[in-house]
DNA sequence: CTTAGGG
DNA sequence: CCCTAAG
């Protein structure tokens, strides 16, 4: 856990040191570093410098999570960053990559934190001190340079001795410090020139003091958003740059959008409350995402860090559909929400149609499309979300392939309420055509039953021919209403999360197939569905045999609970009229003398009538 | 695969 | 309905 936050930490200077340098050709260099001070954020949102004690444990949990560092170092996904970058107009791509990392690291890094020291201290002291959440801030004076400690030099030495710990979002691009910002802080030399890096990388700024986002024009805040992100932004809207620019400069996301001013590295403006509250959102909604595809939100994010190994930015260049509204200055004051998924398609069509010079694949969720490079070729993947994961799988376009399913909800209902009186078998309705029918009748006498949910689709092809000797007499009216059932066995259109999970279509038992049920059962005996089920129930596709044990199963229930709670019916269900409930009572006793419910009266009578006595 | 039973 | 264990 912890190393992933490591690795991220790297990821992103990584990743804004290549868009601004404009090179994408290693992902690893570790040439170029920030130095990182690692600091407390304490409960009024001061920044406090590490204690040597704190400096301890974060080295202890570093060095005992080293070997997560082992993996595959995720590789940034080239193809969005670089090519789209234009200085004049601020790609949204980049912006997405701060809109990322705000959120995800920001959840992440807290989470992973507070989890790395749930496990392995036990302690709540332990817990409360990975609340308070240890940010390492880069090596800019800006936020500590009136009031640090002695010991701050050793600290801050301590850690350039290993990696940037953790992320931050100033980190890379401090030092082109604006003339507004140093206009309101007084500049001072940095302590590490040799620490800074290399000339293409910013150096660190320190603006101490005061920073008031709120007196400045729009021009000096894109001025200060380009010295804090090393970003261009055309974006004309104050608070929208304020926030951003905030963001950075505090290294959070959980900036309310109100008025902020941060002096003496305290933040003004906002209490803490309110930003914990909204910090709390931002972690909701980075759930609600994540939760679409997985169902612990721990789980989803080590799924997508380590399993797959995907950047951040990747991760998220999918939720956005890669395309922000970046002309976002309008709704800034609601954060982003991230789009639902038909969204994402829906948008990024049209995005599609924008930019179709630049996009030869026809994509419908292009931002998840990206080059791979495999072996000696490249290899263009896209990510598919399959039963909670995400997967990469090469790229296919495919079209439609089959009509969208139907509601077949209501034709359950329709089922249970309108054909239930006429449900005797029916000649008359053989004049439907072949396309409605044979979508059921995948399934005749003789031929194996297919297990459920698996192959379904697969024997509805070469089953069809077989369908002109079924014999028709026998197919119920329920047979010929469920044209849209069979479509969505074989729904490739639709995401494999869902067609793979999407549990079976309810349908109501009739009365009619009540009725067969038990008659089934008065012929072949209890527990033998698969019998009933091939010879009484054939042409009901739907009703595999466990269905018919299950129906039993409550049929039995209910015919004994009617009995001694004096007709308890359910609502919702239909009416089954009282001789099939008979009729079920007294097969259940049958089979089993002893009936869960019932009481001895009934044994003894069973068993008299059995001349037991 | 079929049954049985819990979820 | 789903899932699983047991034959």
């Amino acid at each position: 856990m912890f190393g992933n936050v490591e690795d991220y930490g790297e990821m992103f200077q990584d990743s804004i040191f290549q868009t601004r340098s404009g090179s994408l050709s290693s992902t690893n260099q570790i040439g170029n570093r920030v130095a990182y001070k690692l600091v407390r954020v304490a409960g009024d949102g001061t920044l406090v410098p590490a204690t040597d004690e704190e400096m301890l444990k974060v080295k202890d949990l570093l060095e005992n999570n080293e070997h997560v560092n082992e993996h595959d170092m995720p590789v940034l996904p080239e193809p969005i960053q670089t090519e789209k970058y234009t200085p004049d107009e601020g790609s949204p791509s980049q912006f997405l990559q701060l809109e990322n990392f705000e959120g995800l690291f920001q959840s992440e890094a807290a989470e992973a934190y507070t989890e790395n020291l749930n496990s392995r201290h036990e302690s709540k002291e332990e817990l409360m001190y990975g609340t308070q959440m240890l940010f390492a801030l880069p090596d800019t004076k800006f936020q500590i340079s009136n009031e640090l400690p002695g010991n701050v030099e050793q600290v801050q030495s301590e850690v350039l001795l290993s990696e940037p710990i953790l992320f931050s979002s100033n980190g890379c691009s401090m030092n082109q410090s604006t003339d507004d910002l140093n206009a309101t802080g007084s500049p001072k030399e940095p302590k590490e020139a040799a620490l800074s890096t290399a000339a293409s990388k910013p150096e660190v700024s320190r603006v101490a003091g005061e920073i008031c986002l709120d007196n400045l024009s729009i021009r000096a805040l894109q001025e200060t958003f380009r010295a804090t992100f090393g970003l261009e932004t055309t974006c004309t809207d104050k608070r929208w740059l304020k926030r951003r620019i905030t963001m950075g400069l505090i290294n959070s996301c959980v900036v309310p959008t109100t008025t902020l001013t941060i002096n003496d590295n305290k933040l003004i403006g906002g209490d803490q409350d309110a930003i914990d509250a909204f910090s709390k959102d931002t972690l909701d909604e980075e759930r609600a995402i994540e939760s679409k595809d997985t169902p612990s939100s721990p789980d989803c994010i080590k799924g997508h860090l380590d399993d797959f190994g995907h950047t951040p930015v990747e991760t998220f260049v999918d939720y956005y559909s890669g395309n922000e509204d970046f002309e976002g200055g309008q709704r800034s004051a609601k954060r982003v929400r991230k789009p639902t998924r038909r969204y994402i398609v829906e948008t990024s069509v049209t995005n599609e149609r924008q930019q179709s010079d630049e996009s030869m694949i026809p994509s419908k969720d292009q931002s998840s499309i990206q080059a791979v490079s495999s072996g000696g070729g490249v290899v263009v993947t896209r990510m598919v979300s399959l039963a909670g994961s995400r997967i990469q799988v090469p790229y296919v376009s495919h079209g439609r392939r089959s009509r969208p399913r139907e509601n077949i909800m209501a034709l359950g209902e329709f089922h249970s309420k309108s054909w239930e009186v006429k449900a005797t078998p029916d000649k008359g309705n053989l004049n439907l055509s072949p396309s409605q029918l044979n979508n059921d009748v995948n399934r005749v006498p003789g031929v194996k039953s297919a297990p459920r949910r698996v192959q379904k689709k697969s024997d509805k092809d070469h089953l069809k021919p077989i369908f002109t000797e079924v014999d028709q007499d026998m197919m119920e009216p329920e047979l010929l209403d469920s044209s849209g059932d069979s479509s969505d066995d074989n729904c490739v259109d639709v995401p494999i999360t869902q067609s793979a999970i999407r549990r079976k279509l309810h349908r109501a038992w009739t009365v009619s197939e009540v009725e067969k049920l038990v008659e089934g059962v008065s012929k072949y005996g209890v527990g033998k569905w698969s019998d009933i089920k091939r010879l009484s129930f054939s042409p009901y596709t739907h009703r595999t045999s466990v269905d018919l044990k299950d129906k039993w199963r409550n049929l039995q229930k209910a015919s004994s609970l009617n009995r001694m709670g004096g007709g308890l019916k359910k609502h919702g269900s239909m009416a089954i009229p009282s001789h099939i409930m008979l009729q079920v009572r007294e097969l259940a006793q049958k089979q089993s003398p002893i009936s869960p419910v019932e009481s001895k009266a009934r044994v003894k009578r069973s068993r008299s009538r059995n001349g037991f006595l």
